[in-house]
DNA sequence: AGGCTCTACTTTGGATCCAAACACAAGATT
DNA sequence: AATCTTGTGTTTGGATCCAAAGTAGAGCCT
């Protein structure tokens, strides 16, 4: 999988994100290499794993077609999504959380205070905050004894709407982002504590509600509907 | 993924299931297109969804390797798998079970009954149990509102230590086995139960111990150590 | 003698070719 | 007129060829 192989994969894979082909339309293997520039040998490996990914789908005998995801399927994925990290931070609070996982959780939070502690959102902390929560959440679940977990969570996240860092979503009203990221923030810092207490099930439960924090939260926080809901 | 296709990824799974090739052992193409008979194309097609499947691991730039499986992994499967099925099982108990999928349960729940009714087991047996006890996960996996929940499942069956129906292992000691079994249909029916009176949170507690019967069962049923534990 | 570099070989990735399977359509038969 | 059959065209799967990247080994230089 070098250069190209991993491109061609990564270049579908934004591809179907973005929507380029409707939900449900066949993929033809001469036509989507014709597209990317390529043979068909590539675009066959790409479509191998992009299935397994559970982008494509098989369309009867002949060819993948793109998956269709409903409203349903996104709310599966953040949840699945949570009952995993939660069962991460369970079974890191079980075994006792190390001195050195301890430190590197607690820069996280502390980058975390030092955002958001201007009191308001400026553009380029999207970045910022998606960087920290993704270190956030890898060290929890890199720390849960075995890849297993860890990988189980990176399959889920493939589908576009289930990873962690697919948060923010609008840059328009900040502020009412800021008010989720505080929320974010404080829900880090409870599972942290949690995990110092070696608090299992809480270290579980918190972590599992905070995987909605993308999805239900946005109604909460005020200013109508808004694109808080499912995509 | 016709036939040759599907068979040399199944071929290849079986063969790693097997132990044919030391975990952490290099897989060349060459090599392993030789040993199967085909050519080098449905050999390098076959690693990228077995890598996927988490059953080889890139080695480096060059090739892939069989993944080693500690003791952990194999814990951590199987609590994956617990998660997962007790989400499903939550879901279904919080959006009520539709009569057709009750009377689908009472089918599998009652074939149970009838294989442990005449009170031991005989080596057939073991075969039918797997069926009916594929048949209830499936029911209530494929009910829970979005294929998202089985395919992550279906993924980490993959790993070929945590499937739900690699239960039976031990045909010597049938009368051990009797009384796991019988344990496991307990846990079917109050899985019922409980999705039967909308009890969500019992219903994912039951499905998650549920998930431990071939892990950590063996111990506690008698007879000493035997193979009850991690392979 | 040890380390560095250059070369040759191994191995993977991409492209193309050929065969087989499947779908669609048109025609013939009952 | 409806259905079965046959034929053609499209598409995928498998094999082979070529190129590129990497590794190991040997030779040379310090």
């Amino acid at each position: 999988m070098s250069n190209s192989d991993k491109s061609v994969v990564s270049r579908l894979r934004k591809l179907i994100g973005e929507g380029a082909y409707r939900p449900g339309e066949r993929l033809g293997e001469v036509a989507v290499s014709e597209q990317l520039g390529v043979s068909r040998t590539p675009v066959r490996l790409a479509f191998r794993t992009l299935e397994q990914e559970g982008l494509l789908q098989r369309a009867g005998k002949r060819g993948f077609m793109v998956r269709e995801f409903t409203d349903a399927d996104v709310l599966c994925a953040v949840e699945v999504r949570g009952v995993l990290e939660g069962l991460a931070a369970r079974r890191l609070a079980e075994q006792g959380l190390s001195a050195d996982l301890d430190a590197e959780l607690q820069v996280w939070i502390q980058k975390g205070r030092e955002l958001l502690a201007k009191g308001y959102l400026e553009e380029r902390d999207i970045d910022a905050w998606s960087e920290l929560n993704h270190h956030f959440h890898e060290a929890i679940v890199g720390s849960a004894g075995s890849p297993v977990i860890g990988d189980a969570i990176a399959r889920n996240n493939h589908l576009p709407f289930a990873a962690a860092d697919s948060i923010v979503i609008d840059s328009e009203a900040l502020d009412r982002e800021y008010r989720k990221l505080q929320l974010a923030q404080i829900q880090h810092e409870l599972v942290v504590q949690a995990l110092r207490h070696g608090e299992g099930a809480r270290a579980e439960m918190l972590m599992r509600e905070h995987a909605f924090i993308g999805l239900r939260y946005g109604e909460l926080l005020g200013l109508g509907a808004g694109p808080g809901g499912a995509r």
